[in-house]
This record gives structure tokens, C-alpha cells and sequence, in this order.
DNA sequence: GTGAAAGCGCTAACAA
DNA sequence: TTGTTAGCGCTTTCAC
């Protein structure tokens, strides 16, 4: 593997004159770049990233962090390495499964193996988190208040009211809920906003809700709860696409009629909504996934690249 | 940030025996340890990963390349995560959507940005792709017969065999299939278990054959050809759970009744094919990651993890 | 415009 | 068991 110092001493020219044609800094003449280009290419020289990394005191390698699976994970995986890679970054990616494991992560910061840090979802309280933040600059697509943390959220609240106020006027009264947990701040939007339209909506019925913090397996769970009750809601609106597909799934196996004896409706507007034709709501993941690294990215370079700007939509299914 | 040489003055000892506790190589005292740990303690001491990597010649990091995104390929990246992690292993994800962006990939192993490499598609072909291996272990769960790349793939010519033999005596005898690429080598050997099997059941009709190399949209188009025919095949086979389940919501629109009026299986026993229910074949691409991943380490150590085993089998749906 | 030299933080061969 | 020493390959003052 030939290293700098090689070609310096075919070429005759030295180490430092060497570098600044290799890193593209400094100025060196016509002729003298031309010979060391030459020589690099008969070499086969290419630089060594570690001796550059400890150089410059960066790795440009930004960690995704999650702490469990879900069919979400990879189409974000799939967004935020494309526009890293299209930026000259690396992405790890890590399951952070225990509260250690994430912490564990997190002190990838402090050994400088990772430049930054993007939180899909997490473990320890934010507080704890935003520690690490001195290390490197941390940003999540959840909706967190913290200085330390950019938080690139999208406010649940507009577009749920949006979704029971289309619902009311398609005629539908009955309404059930399936959350995520209520420790999650766009959980709590989505139950103040059929609070506010109840107030609206005397005649309406929101009260059928559920709430699940292991989303194992929720969408089950959730069906055999429908399939038990007397009074079964017409429509059942759920916090994650992948929990209204095994909700379908499975009332579809105790041969209920989909939309037509229950409406099922998903957010994410992920691929098994458009795999089941699911109806869904565009809650933006993707430019969520994007704008995450972007911030990143802007506290790391001088460069600033512009913010993606986010539209929530309604995505119609069946 | 204290360094090693820090801390060794502090202490008055010198840079090596702190270095010695650091990597836990090497003979110290006890009390010298206790020292050195205690001041490691008080100057809050974290080792620099980027320092250890140039001197080791190793970052620990495994680059991951796909060229696209597809459903399975999250599920993959986690359980790959996850062997990873626990051997002390990160690992950068890469969607490489052209070839020159692979070839630009596979260059961080000589940049030796990567210790090692797996594949689980590529655009580029096997030879030039293995002339990498040089630089660092390169393995695939693609059925690839090259010396220089490791490759974990399970022979999808039994299974299928035993699939169209279990379809024959529940009565079916009109099959169809849905393909991959010919270029791919299970796709072959899945092709030469239909032959073998049609010259010992004459009365079967496996002619029903399509082919799909961008798998974009694979499902939705068999769908539309199969509403089309006259003479439908009971039963259609897919090369992947996510085709099936595209075809599967496809016929559902147009009222087509499953299984009662098509039988729809798929291959990979995949998360969609389990929140929808589909039969499929575990084809162990859980093990195949693991094993993907157990090879490289085993080339990059002297520490040899054992393999898993593989046995693939059917796991019934609907 | 170019080169000498120092050093990023760590490890390991060698000597003591 | 410990310390000295020589780097790993690159970048960047600083002096010329």
C-alpha cells in the first residue's frame, strides 16, 4: 500500500507538497502536480482514511440509532444514508436494545469513531441524552423540547383533527383510537385534538382508545379487543401502518369485511400501506429523515444546505 | 479531551504501561493499575478510536451494500446489526444505486475505511467485485461460486421440489410462478426443480413462467397479467414475500378471493408475509446474515465463531 | 511555491 | 514488570 511518503520519494518532491495536491490544499505548481498525479497513479496510490480521520479530527460517520426493529426502520435506514452518502458521509447503524447498549452508543461521540448522532427512537430520557450532545450534535425526528437536540418534528395534532373532521363528514360517528405510548409527545397531540373535536362534536364517539408501549404486537392484540366488543367502532385509526396491517390481517382471517365493516386507516404512508392499500397519512418521514441529517451535516461544515419543507397529506387507500 | 500521555504524566508513569491498562495487553502491577485507573478516572479518559484504528490497522467496521431497497433488506441490516454489535463490530449501511457508486464502496476497503465487506446485492459482476477481496473479506448470502468471495446461500432447489410435491397431493395441478432474474443462480436451480419435477408428474402444468429483473413493481404487474389470462393457475409461487403480497392486495381490489380462488405463496418467510399471512418458505436469511457476518469475523480474527445451521422449511399462512 | 519538522493519540518491539 | 523509542500516514504551521 503505498502511503505518502512513497511518492514523495519516487517524485523527489516532498511529503507536504505531496499532500496539498492529494487533500486539494495549498498551492503547488502546474508541472509539479502534474508529476505527482503521474506518479500517484503508477503507485496506485490511495490515501489512508484512518491517518486522515486522526488528522482531522472527524470520521465523517454519523450514527443511526434505534433501539428495535420495526418495518419503519428501513425505508428511514434506506433515506437518511442515501442523502448522507450523496454528502460524503457514512452511516452506522446501531440497535441500541437496553438502556446500556444505548448509552454505550452514545460514548462513540466521546472516542470521536462518530462525528454526529441521529435518534430514531431511544431509551434513556432525553436529559440524559442531550449530555453527549457537547461531543457532537445529536438530532431526532421525535418531538423533543431540549437546546441540545434539534428535533425535526411534525405536530400530529393539525392533521388528526384534519382526519376526524373528514371522517364526520363521511357520516361515520364511531370512531376508535390505537395509540402508540402516551409518554410520546405526538401521542398526546392526537388525543388533545379529539378532546377539542368532542367539544365540537357532541355526537360523535371518540371514546374507544387504546394505548400500547411494546408495539409487538398491537395490531392483534387490537383486533381480537374489536372482534370482542358489542358495540364495535366503524373506522379504527392507528399510530403506525404495520399496527393497522396485522389489525387487518387478522379481522380479515375471522372473515370481517374490509373497509366495508370496519375502515382502517395507518400513519406513516410507509410501504405496507401501499403493499395492503391501507389508507394513510403522509406524516412526512421521509423529509423528517432528511432534514435530521441535514442539520447535522450544517453544524459539522460551513456549508449550510436548506431544510426540506414538509407537507402532511392525507393518502387514500382501498 | 485527556490522552494517554496525559495521564501518564499525572501519574509519573510512562506512556506505554498506561497504554497496557488501556488495551488490557501486557503484564502491570496491580497498584500501578490502580493508579492509572484512578487517574484515568479523575481526567475522565476516553480512549481515541481514531488514534487506535491507524495504529491497529483496523476500524472495526463492516461496510454493508445493497443496491436498493426492498422490505427485507431492514430485516436483514438488523439481524446483521445485531451479530455485529455483539462481537464489537459497527456497521456502515450503503445503498449503492449504481455501479460506479459500488465501485466507490468497495474502495473504502483499500482506503481502509472497512475491514471487511458483505454483499447482499450488487450491480457490478462477481469477478470484478472479487478482485477486491485483497483488500479485505468479502462475503455474500447470493449464490456465488468465486475462491475469493464467501458465499452462505441455501440451494432453493430441494425446497422448491418439495413444494410442488406437497402442492401436487393436495390436488393442485395448475401452477404458476413468478421469477427473479435468470442471472441469479437460485432462480436457475428453482427453474431445474420445476423440469424435474414435470417429467415425473406429466399431468402437471408448471408452463405458467414470468420473469422480472426490476422487482419494482413485480407484483402488481403478475396481477394484472394473471386477471387476464383464461386459464389461471391455482396456484402462483413467488421469489419473494413482498411480490406475493403486492400480488395478493392487487387481485383483493378486483374481488379475487384468496386463497379460494388463488393459492399465493411466497419465499423468505419475511415480516409482510407474516402480518399478511401468507404462506412462504424459510429460506434462513437470519442464519444467512449470521453467517455472512461469522466468516468475516473468523478472517479478520484469530477467534473462530462457529457457523449456524440451516434448514430450510415451510411455514404455512392464511 | 516548497520543504522541514512537529505532532494527532496510540501500540509494540526491544531493552532494561 | 516497566520504560524508551520508533513509528502508523497524514496535515499544517513556519521559514525560506
Amino acid at each position: 500500500m503505498a502511503t505518502i511518503y512513497d511518492i514523495a520519494k519516487k517524485t523527489g518532491i516532498s511529503k507536504s507538497t505531496v499532500s496539498r495536491v492529494v487533500s486539494g490544499n495549498g498551492y503547488v505548481s502546474e508541472d509539479k502536480r502534474q508529476t505527482i498525479l503521474n506518479a500517484m497513479h503508477e503507485l496506485n496510490y490511495i490515501p489512508n482514511q484512518m491517518a486522515k480521520n486522526l488528522r482531522n479530527k472527524r470520521t465523517n460517520t454519523i450514527g443511526f440509532l434505534v433501539n428495535d426493529y420495526l418495518p419503519l426502520v428501513g425505508e428511514f435506514i434506506n433515506v437518511f444514508t442515501n442523502i448522507a452518502a450523496k454528502n460524503n458521509y457514512s452511516v452506522n447503524v446501531y440497535f441500541t436494545k437496553t438502556a446500556e447498549n444505548e448509552i454505550n452508543t452514545l460514548n462513540l461521540l466521546t472516542i470521536r469513531a462518530l462525528d454526529a448522532v441521529f435518534i430514531l427512537t431511544r431509551i434513556n430520557s432525553w436529559d440524559l441524552i442531550s449530555s453527549y450532545a457537547k461531543f457532537g450534535p445529536i438530532s431526532t425526528w421525535q418531538r423533543v423540547e431540549n437546546p441540545n437536540i434539534y428535533s425535526n418534528y411534525v405536530d400530529h395534532y393539525p392533521i388528526y383533527l384534519k382526519i376526524l373532521e373528514r371522517l364526520d363528514k363521511q357520516g361515520y360517528t364511531k370512531i376508535g383510537h390505537v395509540f402508540s405510548t402516551i409518554r410520546n409527545a405526538n401521542t398526546r397531540a392526537r388525543v388533545q385534538a379529539i378532546e377539542d373535536f368532542s367539544t365540537k362534536h357532541p355526537n360523535s364517539d371518540q371514546t374507544y382508545q387504546l394505548f400500547y408501549h411494546g408495539q409487538s404486537n398491537a395490531g392483534q392484540d387490537s383486533a381480537m379487543k374489536w372482534l370482542g366488543l358489542i358495540n364495535r367502532p366503524q373506522v379504527m385509526i392507528f399510530f403506525a401502518d404495520y399496527v393497522a396491517a396485522e389489525f387487518m390481517t387478522t379481522l380479515r382471517k375471522h372473515h370481517v369485511k374490509i373497509p366495508e365493516n370496519c375502515v382502517v386507516i395507518g400513519s406513516d404512508n410507509s410501504e405496507i400501506a401501499e403493499l395492503m392499500n391501507i389508507p394513510t397519512v403522509d406524516l412526512c418521514f421521509r423529509s423528517q429523515a432528511q432534514n435530521g441529517f441535514i442539520y447535522l451535516y450544517n453544524q459539522l461544515n460551513k456549508k449550510q444546505l436548506p431544510f426540506q419543507k414538509q407537507n402532511p397529506k392525507w393518502i387514500p387507500g382501498y
